[in-house]
DNA sequence: CCCCAGGTCCCGC
DNA sequence: GCGGGACATGGG
């Protein structure tokens, strides 16, 4: 399938931290999981080409890329950051912020805390790989609430997780008991639906900003975890250390209904080293 | 041995 | 409400 995009950079999307089951390959393409179809997906100028087994809508990965979102006015924040140069995203132009599903998102942001991507994306796999073997799927998927729910902590454990175990099984539980409560947030604003994502446990304020952004699509969230707070601090605190719930005010405030997307670009380019390199 | 990674939890004040 | 340590695991 070929589609069509406008200001769309698919590495710097798929490689910018907020989803974990793409890896790229040796050709440049991202084996990955799409709308719940394994599939294999690369850019050629402005085309976006999937291959699956299955047959997908056009409209869906576009959707799902956020392809149909304009950009011009994230672009407008971005320069007028004060950074040495105002063109400083140049070469990450055109990182959308994915519409993936919010029972995935908050599972793996369960798993981000205090971790690294590497091993996130590792543990990610891992997952993969034992349920659906588990289950004999005929296509590897990550695995639902309820599959998660019912397997022992050890498991969960000898996959990866650490002291996370149980805060993951512990959420899926809650999960399968209230299926409706992903819809529940859907459906909430900013404060209340950042209310309910804490009270899983396992979340905080930052991975509850970031499940409510990358989950459900919150673009007024800003998460703000180690990267996020050196590059702030450094752009506007004068290098002091102020608090990340100072700094999470400080960028929701300022950017309001953008801020999920401005946090991206400066997540992003601080943890590649665009911004701020002698 | 150390420190760090898309933090949270739990404790004492 | 804020400061500090523990927490699994792997890499540098």
């Amino acid at each position: 399938m070929n589609i069509p995009c406008k200001d769309f950079n698919l590495a710097a999307t798929l490689d910018s931290g907020q989803v974990f089951g793409f890896a790229r390959e040796e050709n440049g393409a991202y084996r990955g999981n799409l709308l719940g179809e394994p599939c294999e997906v690369w850019q050629i100028g402005d085309t976006v080409h999937v291959s699956s087994t299955k047959q997908m809508k056009p409209e869906h990965v576009r959707r799902y890329f956020d392809l149909d979102f304009d950009l011009s006015s994230v672009y407008t924040h971005l320069k007028e950051i004060p950074a040495s140069d105002p063109d400083w995203f140049d070469s990450v132009r055109g990182l959308r912020l994915i519409r993936q599903d919010s029972w995935e998102a908050l599972a793996c942001f369960i798993l981000s805390s205090n971790n690294n991507v590497k091993r996130i994306q590792g543990i990610y796999k891992n997952l993969v790989e034992y349920f659906s073997r588990r289950a004999r799927r005929q296509v590897p998927v990550f695995p639902s609430s309820g599959e998660i729910a019912k397997t022992h902590e050890r498991i969960l454990r000898q996959i990866g997780l650490g002291y996370r175990a149980p805060f993951l099984q512990r959420s899926a539980q809650f999960l399968s008991v209230n299926p409706d409560y992903l819809s529940v947030i859907q459906d909430s604003e900013y404060e209340q639906a950042i209310e309910r994502i804490i009270s899983f446990p396992g979340i905080g304020p930052k991975v509850a900003d970031c499940v409510f952004l990358y989950g459900f699509h919150g673009l007024e969230a800003f998460p703000v975890d180690v990267w996020m707070l050196r590059v702030m601090r450094k752009l506007y605190f004068k290098n002091r250390g102020v608090s990340e719930k100072r700094v999470h005010a400080f960028g929701r405030k300022k950017w309001g209904s953008l801020a999920g997307y401005v946090q991206q670009y400066l997540f992003h380019s601080a943890r590649t080293g665009i911004l701020f390199r002698p």
